[in-house]
DNA sequence: CAGCATCCTGCGTGATACTG
DNA sequence: CAGTATCACGCAGGATGCTG
């Protein structure tokens, strides 16, 4: 074994699907490009627009996700290479394919826990 | 946007639910529970079991999380109140909604960024 | 415009020891 | 058995400035 700090994960999908989705955008980001292609700060603007409002994204936070991302698998960088600057970010196949999940995510959270606290009118039985 | 109820937070169920899974056990801890109630020593086993085999689960990271959910409202915690201490965890109706999510997390992992090596039917019950 | 370089801080997590 | 108390550390993440 070569790294068995966190590469062999543990054959639980569960523990890797957290890794990868580790940082606060991630998911969002996602999601956001599922309706196409992105540009550096398109994807930065609808961050923000989803946001609290006050907090600026930091270039170094948002540069990383998105290389994550992509190392991943899940986006597709795509450079122009000319000036002035012009990137685009696509999803990949497993990037689309992972876009339902995140619905589902959406889904449930917008039923158990959009509102502020939960009120659970769980019994407990 | 469908219904901006408040925007407590931000308005992004997905930012919710990041928050609310934050910590390495919980989402493995809720699907663990589906199985009905456990103790505390048996989630901690399970646990490990699942995990790296190296590293041991710090009591007071799982206390936490236990503590977390119940707030959360995904679990419930019954304690018997005697001696020797016994309390048992259980999925709330809440929680139980959830399990489809997590399976659904599960599925894309397994097939996506399962390693290669354990991707087996621990679903499977 | 799309980043990278640097410093700094909070907190999640691990390890160990103790208690009711 | 089921936790709580305490110490320590790594790293995600924010702020700022610079560049091609």
């Amino acid at each position: 074994m070569a790294k068995a700090k966190t590469a062999p994960i543990c054959g639980c999908p569960v523990a890797a699907f957290q890794k990868m989705i580790s940082g606060k955008y991630k998911l969002r980001i996602v999601w956001d490009l599922q309706d196409g292609p992105r540009r550096y700060g398109e994807i930065r603007s609808g961050l923000l627009r989803g946001s609290i409002g006050s907090a600026e994204i930091a270039p170094r936070v948002l540069s990383r996700e998105l290389k994550a991302l992509t190392e991943q698998g899940l986006i597709d960088r795509r450079d122009f290479g000319e000036v002035p600057p012009r990137v685009e970010y696509r999803l990949t196949r497993k990037g689309r394919s992972f876009v339902p999940v995140i619905a589902a995510i959406r889904d449930w959270g917008s039923r158990h826990l959009a509102p502020s606290n939960a009120v659970e009118m769980e019994a407990a039985e």
